[in-house]
RNA sequence: GCCCCAGUAGCACAGCUGGUAGUGCGCCUCAUUCGUAAUGAGGAGGUCGGGGGUUCGAGUCCCUCCUGGGGCACCA
């Protein structure tokens, strides 16, 4: 018989019997390959150490010095042993899918009682037995009827189903943990005392629909992280505490910016710090909006519902919105109103007030627009996602000639309001036609290439997401990246010819006919509620000085410096800068302590000395060093720090 | 909307198998004037998310609604 050839990393060639496995591969080379191998690369495929190779190819053997591939294995191995734990302790319990996810695992389960945070206990604690056992792991091609036969057999008719849509050309492979048995396509390791027993954790349990159907019955979903040793899990344990502690809704209560409660689900309560911020970054946008071009206005909150009838949202967006019924005087009927949802319907209102000429255009509209949409109750998460929300809106009205250089502009826009507010990078999505739309295709090729030349000639890279546009036109998403790495979506620019046409939008045309202006919905922060959220998060609390709420205390130390504290309060204020003075019966320790705890920025520590030559001990948030300054020195540093990005 | 968990003083939490509520911080009062992450002492403060039920008796058990949390679904 014909041997195969196998290539290593280095290069290096050997010959086998086909059918060889990477296990035996492996042996080949050392014993102790053989027994520290855990899976294999080969021609580019992730396999275990059981798999045949029937041609020549290239290999790679894995051992758990392989990161990815040892990550890979350990995770679902462990999902493969949770399966077998649960269904050991309830033997009812139906199995269906368990994949590897970030930093570990879930397996969804059938079963009628709710599996309780103590269970999960009693399963990590089976899980570890059974990874004692040492358990070999194997494996079988099966076909189709026999494997069906099986799990009928066996009352699992997840596993059937899931069969059922595996195309037919694929082999069906059984995997055995031990004595417990499963439908997966691998790979795997070789047996269970590969696992690290003490690297891993049950997180929690959670309902998740089967298939991700919202029709389908409701599965209990078992959540696992895993790393390859404890010292991994623990520094991960870590990493989740620290990303607890950045919660906004933590820091929110922590540095009193704002409330929830429950007589407005969704519905944010801002406090004098929150709103501070709000202010601030509210007059940010304004001045670089007004700079841009824009002209600012103000549409109503509620609206008859004969304008979200003539808009289309009525039809497509009707359960999403506050309905608000009026009994008018004299009326037969309760008058149907509507909080706005969105702000685009009345932004057309005020296009349409005048007749407008080419030369008006670009027209754009900006307003810091307060939206009502019913969000679903399960969907609703701090500032994240309320029900009520204020957007960084604006439209465009323009010739479909001058989308390319608005988009274009809106990109450098964002871009520089991302940098200021300390978002260095973000990511351009651009979503294409989709199946069912309006519009032609070459309609749609025009406007599309507009958006793609527009962001080359901003010099930018993007991604294309085929067949994710809306109904009327193609849009970009801008994610932006914050300092853990986390991804938000904020920014949007969408291009729309449907809404001027159902609420007759025109402009007179050089030819001196009426045109249909487009319309290019754009926003650069999103919501502010959300936008606010995410600073917090990002800064963990600790935000840029002129954004901060509270950006300098005066903190006295002993009471005869009080007159002095006052007049360095004075002094900031008159400067610019939120200062204020803490001259209570407390000792600098504790003053220092609570506003440090508080996220203030900068603390002026004035004793005597101070008071004597007019200096202040400046204590920067984070620091613990301390910097004596002039009176004169610090206001003027920090008037400057209080400024605006734009304004420096 | 769906599944699970939770809802006790301003905040964070304790309160076992039902016997009528406790700790820390904060707050108030007094003393202390003390140089960079918590000075000491005293005091006030709760119809235990709402409603209903079981019971001689419910924060504790049951039902229901609301809100929050973790997910899933949703986010024209």
């Amino acid at each position: 018989m014909a041997q195969i050839s196998l290539t290593f990393p280095d290069g290096n060639r050997r010959d086998f019997a086909p059918g060889v496995t990477p296990a035996e591969v492996a042996a080949s080379i050392s014993t102790s390959l053989a027994k520290k191998a855990i899976s294999a690369t080969v021609d580019g495929a992730h396999h275990d150490l059981q798999w045949p190779i029937n041609a020549d190819a290239r290999i790679a053997i894995h051992t758990m010095a392989d990161e990815a591939q040892a990550l890979e294995l350990i995770r679902h191995d462990l999902a493969h042993v949770m399966a077998r734990a649960v269904q050991e302790l309830w033997p009812d319990v139906k199995v269906t899918i368990g994949p590897v996810i970030k930093d570990g695992w879930y397996y969804d389960f059938d079963r009628i009682e709710p599996f309780t945070p103590e269970d999960l206990g009693a399963i990590e604690k089976r899980m570890k037995e059974i990874i004692n056992l040492r358990d070999v792991v194997r494996t079988e091609v099966w076909d189709r009827p026999r494997a069906i036969a099986h799990y009928e057999q066996k009352g699992e008719p997840f596993k059937v189903e899931l069969i059922h849509g595996i195309p037919g050309d694929e082999p069906l492979r059984m995997y055995w943990h031990g004595h417990w048995q499963d439908l997966c396509r691998g790979p795997h390791l070789q047996h269970t005392g590969q696992l690290p027993a003490d690297a891993f954790k049950l997180m929690s349990v959670a309902g998740a629909y089967w298939r991700g159907d919202s029709n389908r019955p409701m599965l209990q979903r078992i959540y696992g992280v895993a790393f390859k040793n404890r010292d991994e899990l623990k520094a991960h344990l870590t990493m989740l505490e620290e990303a607890a502690k950045r919660d906004h809704r933590r820091l929110g209560k922590e540095m009193d910016l704002f409330h929830l409660q429950e007589e407005a689900p969704g519905m944010v309560f801002w406090h004098p710090n929150g709103w501070q911020v709000w202010r601030t970054l509210e007059d940010y946008m304004r001045r670089r909006q007004r700079e841009a071009g824009y002209r600012e206005i103000r549409t109503p909150q509620v609206v008859d519902r004969v304008l979200w009838e003539r808009s289309g949202h009525w039809e497509a967006y009707r359960e999403n919105m506050f309905i608000v019924e009026v009994d008018e005087e004299g009326a037969k009927e309760k008058r149907i109103n509507a909080l706005k949802p969105m702000n685009c319907p009345c932004h057309v209102q005020v296009y349409n007030q005048g007749l407008k000429s080419y030369r008006d255009l670009p027209l754009r509209l900006a307003e810091f627009g307060a939206c009502h949409r019913y969000e679903s109750s399960g969907s609703m998460h701090g500032l994240m996602r309320v029900r009520g929300f204020t957007q960084d809106d604006a439209h465009i009205f323009c010739t479909e000639a001058q989308i390319e250089s608005e988009c274009a502009a809106f990109i450098e826009l964002l871009s520089s309001v991302y940098h200021d507010l300390g978002f260095e990078s973000f990511d351009i999505k651009l979503s294409t036609r989709p199946e069912v739309r309006i519009g032609t295709d070459e309609d749609w090729d025009r406007v599309e290439t507009a958006l793609e030349n527009a962001i080359k000639k901003v010099g930018r890279s993007y991604v294309i997401d085929p067949g994710e546009g809306a109904f009327y036109g193609p849009k970009l998403d801008f994610k932006l990246t914050d300092a853990i790495g986390r991804q938000w979506q904020c920014g949007t620019f969408q291009v729309d010819p449907n809404l001027p046409s159902r609420l007759g939008a025109e402009y007179i045309g050089e030819d001196g006919a009426r045109h249909r202006p487009f319309m290019l919905h754009r926003a650069i922060l999103g919501s502010f509620e959300r936008f606010l959220g995410i600073l917090i998060e990002n800064y963990a609390g600790k935000l840029p000085f002129w954004l901060a709420p509270r950006q300098v205390v005066v903190a006295g130390i002993v009471s005869d410096a009080d007159a002095y504290v006052h007049e360095v309060v004075a002094e900031l204020r008159k400067a610019g800068v939120r200062a204020e003075a803490d001259v209570r019966n407390e000792k600098i320790n504790y003053k220092v302590r609570e506003h440090s705890v508080g996220k203030v920025p900068v603390i002026l520590a004035i004793g005597m000395k101070e008071v004597e030559e007019r200096s202040v001990s400046v204590r920067r948030l984070g620091e613990t060093r301390t910097d004596s300054e002039s009176l004169t020195g610090i206001v003027a540093t920090l008037a400057h720090e209080a400024k605006a990005p734009d304004l420096r």
